[in-house]
DNA sequence: AAAATGTGATGGACGATGTCAATCAGTTTT
DNA sequence: AAAACTGATTGACATCGTCCATCACATTTT
């Protein structure tokens, strides 16, 4: 047991006593918590829309407006999610008539995602919701928060372009 | 349509030249996004140890090692989960021999959880995969993985605290 | 002290998720 | 033309998060 490390406060009755340990400084551990209550806060706000629950229809619903035409791999690296699990979330979509699923004319195994107009519609939607989505942070500044976007900016990107190719 | 929210490439080949719009901007996207990588990394860190897959008996195994006699409701609270999934978890890393629990002296509602001997040694080992987990993030100077960290963190303490009492 | 209310922990049920392996259609290589 | 590859899909399976109900014990009210 190192310094720093000695089991300080045997019997916690509040959470806010807690000593999270080597958690404290780790920050996966921090992104897996908010995770939760981030997902939570998003759900809540998106209500009974039809992009409710799970990170990938927003993005899917987002991508496909911004790059007509784009394949579902790569909007599954987008969303850092594997092509079946994709499949399925732009079935969905499919069903919800939210999105046109053409093949490709030169290659026949690619296909190429468009929004309907419902699909656009509720992107517009969405994406205001998104951008309120800031306020769950309301206790930060705006420069905090641009610093925080940028950092994990940058590993979102070296993860996406690391995982190319393989899978 | 604003400025700067065009639709620029109209059919992108390659993640690289995806363009994120609005999430580009948007926090809680990079959280749920990095969320999922960081969680398969730390998958493939703890392989076939007895507390992989999901957040929840790390932060368990953790707390109940620096907090000997938590109870289940605060350990809950530091995971951002509910008692009933908290309370799954308990029961998994019971039946691998890993805590034991005790019915409170005082009050017989609350249980008081302890480490065994199999979970003190899991514990330790643990944590110096958690340590390892630093790695994740190696294209980040230790200055902006602190900084990082410093904010999460107030963010984590600040939601934790507000779901006080209530639930 | 009996009744009502509150609280901590569990359990059941349900839908959604992530993962892996298998399949299938279309393409490129040889 | 056969073999190897690639994009998309499907099935199966374990896990997850959520909601609701229940049980045990405590505290408060009357």
């Amino acid at each position: 047991m190192t310094a720093g490390e000695s089991r300080s406060n045997t019997a916690v009755t509040r959470v806010e006593d807690v000593d999270l340990g080597v958690l404290d400084e780790t920050l996966s551990f921090f992104i897996r918590a908010l995770n939760l209550e981030v997902t939570r806060d998003l759900d809540a706000r998106l209500g009974g829309m039809e992009v409710a629950r799970g990170t990938g229809k927003v993005t899917a619903l987002f991508l496909i407006d911004r790059h007509p035409g784009i394949r579902p791999s790569i909007v599954a690296a987008a969303a850092m999610k594997d092509r079946s699990a994709m499949a399925r979330i732009l079935d969905d979509m499919d069903k919800h008539g939210l999105i046109r699923r053409e093949t490709g004319h030169e290659d026949g195994r690619v296909q190429a995602l468009y929004l309907t107009e419902k699909g656009e519609k509720l992107s517009s939607e969405v994406e205001a919701i998104v951008r309120q989505s800031r306020d769950f942070f309301h206790d930060i500044s705006d420069e905090e928060y641009a610093q925080v976007v940028d950092l994990l900016r940058g590993i979102y990107w070296r993860v996406v372009k690391s995982k190319q190719g393989r899978e």
